[in-house]
DNA sequence: TTGCGTGCAAAGGTTTTGCATGGCA
DNA sequence: TGCCATGCAAAACCTTTGCACGCAA
């Protein structure tokens, strides 16, 4: 049985708004906060555990030494192939749905045997931004 | 100025024993310290970084809730022009040089300006043998 | 009423940092 | 000798867990 709470919802919703970027734990303890619905950090914990696993939301590990971030990615099929491009310069996460890039995956699984877990595998480089100012 | 320290040579040893796949932090603590040349963390943690920093060794973080794992990948050019894919089950590491996968770099410059540098970019997932196994 | 969700605090684990000492060049 | 590397301990950090209370159904 599933409880909707005021918690739930407005981490929820913050989710929601932000679905075209990651944000991190603290980010939204902060969020929360400013908004006068402050969430104790166990809760978000066990909230983000609960929507991972029901698929709505996705974890991501970028480097390992700050926290995880989460990202709302909705429950539609075609939103569970994205790869992301970090930028090393500026630091940008960039989240990109593309066609040929969704190709990769079932390119390297016929032809290299392999199974890629794109929500695991980020592309570093430089974004265009940096990449013209020749940082 | 860089010094060589027998403590560095230790770490250093065991992970070119063991290029062929990755070792936790643990693992390598646990094995200096069975081998009688006990390494201090903190002192392992800093040698790390620098090997890192020097590209001499990869840094992986499999699922962000264990700690990250370390694996000798060398100093030959080779080794920085292609891109790896990394099985998150049993650590092996796959050097791969594909055209359809060179073609990437121009793609998600062209499309998306952003630059790759595929010598940092590792595709994570399973290989064939784990995937088999459904692990 | 039932039992999940919440909040607080404490615990767990990984990684970093401060500082005095040791060892390489 | 100069200076980096080391080791120990403490700290910082993210995340999980225990327990009592609150609240949705």
């Amino acid at each position: 049985m599933k409880y909707n709470t005021k918690q739930g919802e407005s981490l929820l919703a913050f989710l929601i708004k932000n679905k075209d970027r990651h944000t991190s734990v603290q980010e939204i303890i902060g969020f929360l906060a400013s908004e006068g619905t402050p969430m104790g950090t166990a809760t978000i914990y066990r909230q983000l555990d609960k929507l991972v696993e029901e698929g709505l939301v996705r974890r991501y590990i970028l480097d390992g030494k700050s926290g995880a971030c989460y990202q709302y990615i909705g429950d539609a099929d075609g939103c569970h192939e994205h790869y992301h491009l970090k930028c090393v310069c500026c630091g940008k996460l960039i989240h990109i749905d593309c066609d040929r890039l969704s190709d990769i995956n079932r390119h390297i699984f016929e032809h290299h045997g392999f199974t890629v877990d794109s929500s695991q595998t980020v592309f570093y480089g430089k974004c265009s931004q940096c990449g013209k100012e020749g940082v």
